[in-house]
DNA sequence: AAGTGGTCTAGACCACCTT
DNA sequence: AGGTGGTCTAGACCACTTA
């Protein structure tokens, strides 16, 4: 394993490719992840992939069933719907928050974020879309300073991932998408909290039923 | 160490060991939690300790620096505020979406959790006091069936209770408390949403403004 | 009863701090 | 350089499954 990114130890190292292996699909949901396969994929012993495993089901990636090891967690509608609720619950009140005094610079940050990913939206790569898609919501969040309430909502981002971009976007959905990133970020430059948290509210409810459509019609046609 | 409670493996016996030995103060905020006084306190090896440490460094407990182990979580004003920040948005929207849809049932254990928190308040044990706090509000987001919510926040309380506890409330407060509680559940009783979330609101306000002004005044005395 | 795979122990190794 | 304490390896042990 190669000495890539800042982390110093094999624990830290494993724990952030094991978290990336998930968002990216390679190990689905209900995978079972087995230790001595871990060992070899990334050339170290149990014990620091126990620690990045324990890490991880802190932080709600895996699930761990006693005596049974680990395994990725399933993403239910269920849980999709709570998601989304948490979702729209912080999103909503902090982009009120937010309006009133958001800074120029981070303003720009935004603009740049909705010109990024309507550049994306024009090719088809799904993953991509859901990274640009987060980034311009994350970004409302850290404009807000609240480190813990960015880290809760990207560890959620990052879980319904690889569901997001499995089942994709509807065509209509695809085309609405940076028009309402655009109607929030608009509401926002004028000021009006109430507004854009009343468009980021919209927003998020038809991006849950947009999904939901989505893993329903694949779910009925498999 | 017994096999107390349902737990099958020792790594799970010694995360809710910890846990609950942070969260009651045994280990404040900054204390480096060494392997070997671990090893001697659970009665078992590093391997164990060293899961259950980092099944906490992912719930956000504790923190790991790399080679120097893990300490307990630092609360400072700022993630005070954040948290506060946080229960706020999530338990205003909650508290709206469940006023229209709390049934009887829900209302009665609510209004149990009320009087055991009235009676509570006559004595003077800090501890209850907070834990009965956690619990009024830990019903209402229960009731809204989002375990995700609930896990966040009850994590949260469990994060801040030892600074609650030892810093206590002004007697005003304590006076003030279920009768805002009550507030709120009356407008839940009356179905009014809009009311429940304005005055959560201002509970949550005012209790953070409580405690800083506690730790505040404690700071400057020592 | 054998096989699979998770859990735990003992001890080596190594990073960092102190002298 | 020595000491402290965290990290990692190898292997024993044990729970659970399948035959």
């Amino acid at each position: 394993m190669s000495n890539y990114g800042l982390n110093h130890t094999n624990y830290e190292r494993v724990r952030d490719f094991i978290r990336s292996d998930i968002a990216t699909g390679v190990y689905p949901p209900g995978h079972r992840l087995k230790l001595s396969e871990l060992e070899k994929r990334y050339g170290v012993s149990a014990a620091p992939i126990r620690d990045a495993l324990q890490q991880l089901q802190g932080e709600g990636f895996i699930v761990f069933l006693p005596n049974r090891g680990a395994s990725v967690r399933q993403i239910d509608r269920d849980f999709l719907w709570q998601v989304y609720e948490i979702r729209k619950a912080v999103e909503t009140y902090f982009v009120r928050e937010l309006a009133d005094r958001i800074t120029p610079k981070e303003l720009d940050s935004l603009r740049k974020a909705l010109t990024r990913h309507e550049r994306a939206l024009a090719k088809t790569n799904e993953g991509l879309i859901h990274d640009l898609d987060a980034e311009f919501h994350g970004l409302i969040i850290t404009a807000t300073k609240n480190t813990e309430a960015a880290a809760i909502l990207g560890r959620h981002y990052t879980m319904i991932r690889p569901m997001r971009v499995r089942f994709g976007r509807s065509a209509e959905r695809r085309q609405q998408l940076p028009r309402e990133h655009l109607a929030i970020l608009s509401a926002i430059e004028a000021r009006d909290g109430a507004s854009a948290s009343q468009l980021i509210s919209q927003h998020i409810d038809l991006a849950f039923e947009d999904l939901a459509k989505m893993v329903l019609s694949a779910n009925s046609i498999s």
